[in-house]
DNA sequence: AAAAAAC
């Protein structure tokens, strides 16, 4: 897979995990853009082995390799906008130009009046990187993956393109629309959903475009026939869609836009069936297709560029990176036990609200949301998935009024969500994976503002924490040195230790769960006694 | 590798 990544051209990667790799294959590629590395103390410097190579590099294809790709272009660019530079790479045959601005946008594509109003309205003045990138590809309708960092407006430059391409509502006298639903963003949680929905409305404000958040309820107005067919656009997630599609109350063959966000995630196993039922459901001969993500494997890439078709591939700044604007923090918390005390701790100093916190289970979220009540924490909330609809549009609802300073959720809330005040993001638990690490710290430093996020980890967390670390240190800031020397464990360790990990998870779910004062004290004291907090770094803020 | 999420 490596190997494809790198013949397969421009697929940013980590130099210092390929480092072999790289010194291998730059002796048979291009490299563009050599970048002076930044500073760094020379101690922490891991990446003078690299000499001066430190920036991810580019593959050129070249053409002997890989023929049938040779009229493919790629180009390398630097992007002014207000708040940032991001580099963009794109890859793809004929390649629309990017727009600089809205108006040139509107004077390209004969933007109506409305929706340039309904921008403006709603303090989109600028485009961001890859609304300038990924817009004119959408409307030239091209199938687009689009790869850009959390927080930087991908919504927009799939919802303009969208309803731009519909031109008008749908009438049931409409020839050229046809009938039935002609655009479908899927995303993987309903929170998203509707956060997504809200979103097309502000876009969709001043016409009688009928966009639809699909639920069970939205859903049953669909069985009737002149309601389903003014359907322009549909938000939802994909088992909802299934359902719909399998009880034959919808058919998705007038669909003319069919949009992923979070691409990764609805390709990851659990949800590609149900992706690949909807892709073949949707027959329509000009099917134009979309991913966005802020992260994108291997895997899942290989995956998404095998359903596109014709694709343009545009990445903003460096692939599976957080932003600079993050300070991240790694605060080593010797055992599970140790977590509580140590987040008790951080609450008695003065902290900035609101703060989301991240668990690895829903009892573990919910038992965490009362000890923090327990222990005198005002304006703790609680959001998993085992809620009911109600009790988690109401935690969503507080949070954006401001009145949760605490939010404490699951995987959940790690993808997409757009609270635009948090500005801490607490790893209570260790994430999984490098992409739910950049997703969950992305819920802060949104826009262009500043974020701060910390991750817990214990003695068990050892096998994850380096390729953690790394990310840290591609987005340009330092971890301590011991950490980057870690070994990389075998297959056969991880899982052991993950077995480990699990057990001990169990275990100390019950005792969480046992919220009584008395256990409280014992492990306040006891932390007290171990000195449970040590912070090894401090998440180094590095200008954009 | 694994939990969560999707109805």
């Amino acid at each position: 897979m490596e190997a494809f990544q790198l013949l397969s051209g421009g697929v940013q990667f980590n130099k210092n995990k390929f480092k072999k790799d790289v010194e291998l294959f730059n002796g048979k590629s291009q490299t563009q853009h050599e970048h002076k590395p930044a500073e760094f103390p020379a101690s922490l410097d891991f990446f003078k082995y690299a000499d001066g190579k430190r920036k991810p590099a580019v593959a050129k294809l070249d053409g002997s390799e890989r023929p049938e790709k040779k009229r493919k272009v790629e180009e390398e660019q630097d992007l002014e906008i207000p708040q940032q530079r991001h580099r963009v790479t794109t890859k793809g045959s004929n390649i629309p130009d990017s727009a600089e601005s809205f108006e040139a946008l509107r004077d390209r594509y004969h933007l109506s009046s409305q929706i340039m109003s309904n921008l403006s309205k709603n303090d989109y003045h600028h485009p961001t990187a890859i609304q300038s990138y990924g817009i004119p590809i959408l409307l030239e309708s091209r199938d687009l993956a689009a790869i850009s960092p959390t927080g930087t407006g991908k919504t927009i430059s799939y919802i303009l393109p969208t309803l731009a391409s519909l031109r008008a509502p749908a009438t049931s006298a409409d020839s050229d629309s046809g009938l039935g639903v002609r655009a479908i963003i899927l995303v993987p949680t309903r929170e998203l959903a509707h956060q997504i929905h809200n979103e097309c409305l502000k876009l969709a404000q001043g016409r009688k475009w009928k966009i639809i958040l699909f639920s069970k309820a939205t859903a049953n107005t669909l069985s009737d026939k002149t309601v389903r067919d003014k359907v322009d656009i549909i938000v939802t997630t994909p088992l909802r869609l299934v359902s719909s599609l399998q009880s034959g109350s919808l058919s998705l063959s007038n669909v003319r836009h069919l949009i992923f966000d979070e691409a990764d995630r609805m390709l990851d196993k659990e949800f590609l069936p149900q992706i690949e039922e909807i892709v073949a459901a949707c027959t329509h001969p000009s099917l134009q297709k979309a991913v966005f993500s802020a992260t994108l494997p291997a895997n899942a890439e290989k995956i998404a560029m095998d359903m596109l078709q014709d694709p343009v591939r545009v990445v903003v700044g460096l692939k599976d990176t957080p932003l600079p604007l993050i300070a991240q923090t790694l605060t080593y918390v010797a055992d599970d036990g140790s977590k509580l005390p140590s987040l008790l701790t951080y609450f008695s100093q003065p902290y900035n609200p609101p703060v989301l916190i991240f668990t690895s289970t829903q009892p573990r979220a919910s038992s965490l949301a009362e000890e923090l009540v327990l222990n005198g924490i005002s304006n703790v909330d609680c959001l998993h998935a085992g809620m009911s609809k109600k009790e988690r549009e109401d935690a969503v609802t507080r949070m954006r009024k401001g009145e949760s300073w605490v939010m404490v959720s699951t995987e959940v809330m790690a993808r997409g969500m757009d609270f635009k005040g948090i500005r801490e993001v607490i790893n209570y638990d260790f994430p999984t994976t490098v992409q739910s690490y950049i997703h969950r710290i992305g819920r802060t430093g949104r826009a262009g503002r500043s974020g701060k996020a910390v991750t817990f980890f214990t003695d068990d967390d050892g096998p994850y924490l380096k390729s953690i670390a790394n990310v840290i240190m591609q987005s340009g800031q330092s971890v301590p040195e011991w950490i980057t020397k870690l070994p990389k464990p075998s297959k056969m360790k991880r899982k052991q230790m993950g077995k480990t990990k699990r057990a001990e998870m169990v275990n100390a779910a019950r005792k969480i769960g046992r919220s009584d004062a008395l256990k409280k004290r014992e492990m306040i004291a006891g932390s007290k006694r171990r000195k449970s907090k040590e912070d090894v770094t401090q998440g180094k803020k590095s200008d954009p």
